[in-house]
DNA sequence: AACCTGACTTCGG
DNA sequence: TCCGAAGCCAGGT
């Protein structure tokens, strides 16, 4: 009972990312429940129709960087990071290794 | 009602 | 090491 849907899952780990911190779409889906739900993940931010309240600025691919097209709110992702004092590179990428959510197992 | 697609990632050869 | 295919869920056509 009160067994919560795949997507709702990947929506209350996408909540727990703290602030200035972000999370991979596989690591999102590992914490959900599925290592290879990457996708999933991708479609519930893409597909929740209010946010929802979800931080999904704080969701990158696995590269550290941005997934979305430029004018598609990619500069309005990396500014709310940056806002939250995330770095980016020349490349556009973040530092995983300093940024990336590591919750504790 | 069935098929296809999507802010991706991982596995196998 | 590099390339191709599979995998997951829900919504849209």
């Amino acid at each position: 009972m009160n067994e919560l849907s795949f997507s709702q899952r990947v929506k209350a780990v996408i909540k727990s990312i703290p602030y200035g911190r972000v999370a991979t779409y596989g690591q999102v889906a590992f914490l959900a429940g599925n290592h290879r739900a990457a996708r999933q993940t991708a479609w519930v931010l893409h597909s929740s129709s209010n946010n929802d309240g979800l931080p999904w600025h704080r969701v990158v691919n696995r590269n550290g960087k941005i997934s979305l097209p430029p004018g598609e709110g990619l500069e309005e992702q990396r500014f709310l990071l940056e806002n939250e004092g995330v770095c980016f590179d020349d490349d556009g990428k973040i530092d995983l290794n300093r940024f990336m959510f590591t919750p504790i197992i």
